[in-house]
DNA sequence: TTACTATATAATAATTTACTTATATATTCA
DNA sequence: TGAATATATAAGTAAATTATTATATAGTAA
């Protein structure tokens, strides 16, 4: 189900969460594509936990899905969560972060597996 | 100026303003009504210094304006800031807060003054 | 099996946030 | 002028958040 209208206590819960530089990358990006964890790590030079633990909010209210694939688990965006219209009024506002994509294809880190 | 994109670093600090129920039902109330620091005081049933704080980190980054008008200073939306248009495709999505100020001229405590 | 890689989680520490209490300033009104 | 009202700010505290370190689990590959 896809709301127009957000209960108030609701959007601030969402906009908290998208309030922090991280979550919010990660959100941009995976509104285009599927990406792992580890890809993250290098994305934002943090550790591998901190990464984790962003995720893990993103997923306890069900932006994100996860997906094992292999040794890796990808992360995507969960469309059909009933708060995404929301959330992408949001992120169609933010510039392309797929350069970091392309800085981890250059590097040859980029993993495209399955 | 307006604009259609937002750094992700302003976008974030924008979206953790509005990620707390108090600054985001003000924001919207704000969006179509001035408002007293007294009127919030009573929407909000909390201290008038915690109110302030809220109003401050408003004002800080240019989301809303003041202006004295007699003993009281109302509050109003800052529609020329430079992040009003990312602002209100958020706040338009929620629903309508007016309810609280209707709550305040049925109790008589509306301030409408100058 | 053993070693290695990827990820999650638990525990802890550091930082930030939001609220309260106390107080100062400005305005109005008697 | 003095009292009352409205607001801001400072200081202190409690709660929430974020990152780190340590460790556990699961898959892969030798």
């Amino acid at each position: 189900m896809i709301k127009t209208q957000v209960e108030i206590d609701k959007a601030a819960m969402l906009l908290k969460l998208l309030g922090d530089k991280t979550r919010l990358t990660m959100m941009k990006i995976l509104d285009t594509h599927d990406c792992c964890v580890c890809e993250f790590v290098e994305i934002f030079k943090t550790s591998q936990p901190s990464i984790s633990q962003h995720l893990r909010k993103l997923r306890d209210v069900g932006l994100v899905k996860e997906e094992r694939r292999g040794q890796w688990i990808f992360y995507s965006m969960n469309k059909s969560n009933e708060y995404y219209s929301f959330i992408q009024q949001v992120i169609n506002q933010l510039p392309d972060q797929n350069y970091h994509l392309k800085e981890l294809e250059e590097k040859g880190t980029r993993i495209t597996c399955c």
